[in-house]
DNA sequence: TCCATGCGAGCTCCATTCGC
DNA sequence: GCGAATGGAGCTCGCATGGA
């Protein structure tokens, strides 16, 4: 059943029927019930391929992660998928896993089904190479010079993280990381981290280690920290910031397998508020990052510039627009 | 290899009808 | 006479297909 169908059934042209589901307020009242009742009878069923010939706009929108082992992404994923009801666009999703000639193979891939914006949040390719495909594009937690992005204030966090560890009572505070250049947010929370310590006079150290990107390898590494940690502050009593929640739940259940339970003089405190941090044997605290609100900003700055794009007269953006939402410190059971 | 055609819906421009 | 509602023609989009 196509409009000429309903057009056929109603006595209406096609430019009314295609005014009754794009401008409906253009026909009266009546009309419009007349054109339903044909819809319901003829069982019309709304052709999209149809729809994006005409005009072009497909509704989709293609997202890059680096990989979905890491709770974070999936967690970001599950509310980028849920701003479908207030933005109506679907979503294209690959896993780069590091790969920058395999991203780069997505990206056009995704441009080649014309997907109307690209949310990024890998970091292999350069916010500068992105930009140079001229397409609406939305980064999330990663450098973001050339591009419009969504980033958590991760230096707020450093110190939020470090100010709940001092409170713990902790003689030694760690934050372990990876070893990011200044351009990337993350390292900022490095820096939050170390500045509240030194200028509150706190022992402290930062511990800059290559993870991995499996659970194998990131297992593997956190094992070494762990023992590390122990010989070198033995008798201490340790406040440990781990990069994010999936890593410091890989922690946690290290150390609960070691000691049957988290021994007091260890402390323990995620980043993100991914759902492995209220799930975890001891749920663990974190800083969290606002997953909604980043995702909802992010499809909110990608429609902006997919609606300029549609002008006829589009006007680019002057420089690129880069939001910062505020963690929020959520305390649990680990620094208790 | 080139060209014409078809697919379905959107859109624009202009014309027509209708009711107040 | 005016404005709102509606009609109609013609073009567009990207790709597959088939015939010359």
């Amino acid at each position: 059943v196509t409009f000429a169908d309903i057009a056929a059934y109603t006595g209406f042209s096609k430019t009314t029927i295609s005014r009754y589901f794009n401008n409906p307020d253009s026909i009266t009242v009546e009309n419009q019930e007349k054109i339903a009742n044909a819809l319901e009878v003829l069982d019309y069923k709304e052709n999209k391929l149809a729809r994006v010939m005409a005009n072009g706009k497909t509704e989709m929108v293609g997202v890059i992660i680096p990989n979905l082992y890491m709770h974070y992404y999936s967690d970001m994923l599950d509310h980028i998928i849920s701003t479908y009801e207030e933005y109506g666009y679907k979503f294209i999703v690959f896993a780069g896993n590091e790969d920058a000639d395999v991203e780069r193979r997505y990206i056009q891939e995704l441009l080649a089904y014309k997907t109307e914006g690209l949310i990024i949040l890998s970091h292999t390719l350069s916010s500068k190479e992105l930009a140079e495909y001229h397409v609406p594009i939305v980064t999330i937690e990663r450098e973001d010079e050339y591009v419009c992005s969504v980033n958590t204030d991760n230096y707020m966090g450093g110190v939020q993280a470090a100010t709940v560890l001092a409170k713990s009572g902790c003689d030694i505070l760690l934050h372990a990381n990876a070893d990011f250049p200044n351009t990337i947010p993350a390292y900022k929370r490095i820096q939050g981290f170390q500045d509240f310590c030194e200028t509150n006079g706190l022992e402290h150290c930062i511990m800059i280690r290559n993870f991995g990107a499996n659970f194998e390898e990131n297992n593997a590494e956190i094992a070494k920290l762990l023992q590390e940690i122990e010989e070198t502050y033995a008798e201490k009593k340790v406040g440990i910031f781990m990069p994010n929640d999936t890593h410091a739940n890989i922690l946690l259940n290290l150390i609960i397998r070691k000691y049957g339970t988290l021994p007091e003089r260890y402390k323990i405190i995620g980043f993100d508020n991914s759902p492995v941090s209220r799930e975890a044997i001891f749920p663990i605290t974190t800083v969290g990052q606002q997953m909604d609100k980043i995702a909802q900003e992010a499809v909110e700055l990608l429609s902006l510039q997919i609606s300029e794009r549609k002008k006829r007269r589009p006007k680019p953006l002057a420089a690129p627009i880069h939001k910062v939402l505020t963690p929020i410190l959520i305390r649990r059971e680990t620094t208790k």
